[in-house]
DNA sequence: ATTCATATGTAGTTTGCCTACGTATAGCGT
DNA sequence: ACGCTATACGTAGGCAAACTACATATGAAT
């Protein structure tokens, strides 16, 4: 799968990787990977400004720390990330609904 | 649902009307429509681009024809397409698999 | 020393659908 | 006759989201 083909499904991604307890930018693009049976590569370039902006949006919270002397970002989720995440499960049902009704074909 | 998600799969939306037989593009429009329940309101400058998109690539054979005075553009799938609606099918199971197993929460 | 894994980020590009607009005919009500 | 709606096709320009490519830095292993 191309990954280009999560637009519109990244953030509900990352909220839900980060559902699972509190991750760092690194260990969320390895999480997805491995959740996905290595099917999701995403690109630091595309996962790092979507947490950003899903930081941004108070979906989740950044803290800077220190482990083994690098610097690490970890993002924790937030109360409202995880209406948003609830919402984006909600909706992902309703598009593959809709989606996959049209397109037909034993869908 | 917003239109906007439509995002990466609009091709092949168009391809599975085109399935049940030739249809122009106000027709494709309104079979969208009616098939997805009313969720799917694409607007024309949206399909219509897409259509010739489509054409170019050989996948729909598009035939001007005049209806009460009206001049219609009337498109049919063609061998390569259906071969390419096949193809984004599996591509759509697939896709679902990969972002609904990520998604969790029961999907 | 050099290279790989870990770790975060920016700059600029591309893709693909959007909004807004433009054109034109048929049919209906007034 | 006139205006409105439905039918019908299309272009121009804009924008969001993910892309590629690059820049930076530390720790561990060879």
């Amino acid at each position: 799968m191309d990954a280009s083909d999560v637009r519109g499904h990244l953030d509900g991604l990352l909220l839900a990787v980060l559902e699972s307890g509190p991750l760092h930018g690194y260990g969320i693009i390895e999480a997805l990977q491995r959740r996905s049976g290595g099917a999701l590569q995403l690109p630091t370039g595309t996962v790092y400004p979507a947490l950003r902006r899903l930081e941004r949006a108070r979906w989740i919270e950044g803290t800077w720390t220190v482990v083994d002397g690098r610097k690490r970002r970890v993002y924790t989720l937030s109360p409202a990330g995880k209406k948003e995440l609830a919402r984006r499960r909600s909706e992902w049902v309703r598009f593959t609904g809709v989606i996959g009704t049209v397109l037909g074909g034993g869908a």
